[in-house]
DNA sequence: AGAATTAATCACATCATCATGATGAACACA
DNA sequence: TGTGTTCATCATGATGATGTGATTAATTCT
């Protein structure tokens, strides 16, 4: 897989929050519920989001969590960041050194042409982008 | 990462047995020091690759692991595969089900694209290609 | 046959990811 | 003030990926 479970959470929470309006917070088991997702790894998740200044979260009654950012403008690297490396190792598929700019193999050119396509899908689409025709979540994951 | 380490490993044990040119054997001592890799941990990457019958072993003095097809024909791909999934999960990035093709989301088809351009640059580049302008084989993987 | 060499295998150890249950801390509201 | 609600956090466990050391099995060569 492309992302790690961690991160699929991470978005699909985001969109979540992002499709129900965003009016006033969402609880974390109003939010795994609707997800199928654990309830308490998803609160640390959102609490690691929140520290990265996508979420605000409020305590007690009432409480929960909103987005802090426009999903027009808010990027799903962005939102995967805090978890994985997005990095995507934009050398040599094989962490080669002498294979990065000097010398490259063959492949390096069309590898990087690859792993940049799907480095800039990450940084251009928008929660907003996912939101539009809003499929619903399903939690159906390959195995 | 988009590949595991025990599929890095896999790949460049099979580039270093393309570049070794392959008339005899190469011990797993041999291709674990020149490749700075584990020993039993690539010992047991090698045999799983020998019963995929990508790599013929021999035991006993003068044995080793050969190469049992030509890299020139030999795909990425068909390296990668015992090891990780190749699908990449051609379907949506959440794994969404009703994005797949009904009601796809707005950004689906740009990372239809982007999937596919990963899944076609592994079933199309080969080994020889990677070995072509034989940059040598270095250990450092991006932290 | 015997000794050396080599892959194959076994038995663990370590670590990160994913996950659960219980408890603590902040907050709203009567 | 107190009570319930909600996020925050702690402690622990399950699982798989990665890695190590010792032993076994097959083969070659003398």
């Amino acid at each position: 897989m492309i992302l790690s479970q961690t991160a699929v959470y991470a978005l699909r929470a985001v969109l979540y929050l992002a499709e129900s309006g965003g009016r006033d917070p969402l609880r974390v088991d109003d939010i795994a519920g609707g997800l199928d997702v654990p309830r308490n790894y998803l609160s640390k998740i959102l609490h690691v989001q929140a520290k990265a200044g996508l979420l605000e979260s409020t305590r007690g009654p009432r409480g929960g969590f909103q987005l802090t950012r426009d999903p027009a403008h808010l990027s799903l690297a962005e939102v995967i960041a805090p978890f994985d490396d997005i990095a995507l190792n934009s050398g040599c598929l094989l962490g080669r050194e002498r294979c990065s700019d000097d010398t490259p193999c063959a492949a390096h050119a069309r590898w990087r042409d690859v792993s940049s396509s799907v480095r800039a899908f990450l940084l251009e689409t928008t929660i907003e982008d996912l939101a539009r025709t809003g499929a619903e979540i399903v939690v159906e994951i390959e195995t």
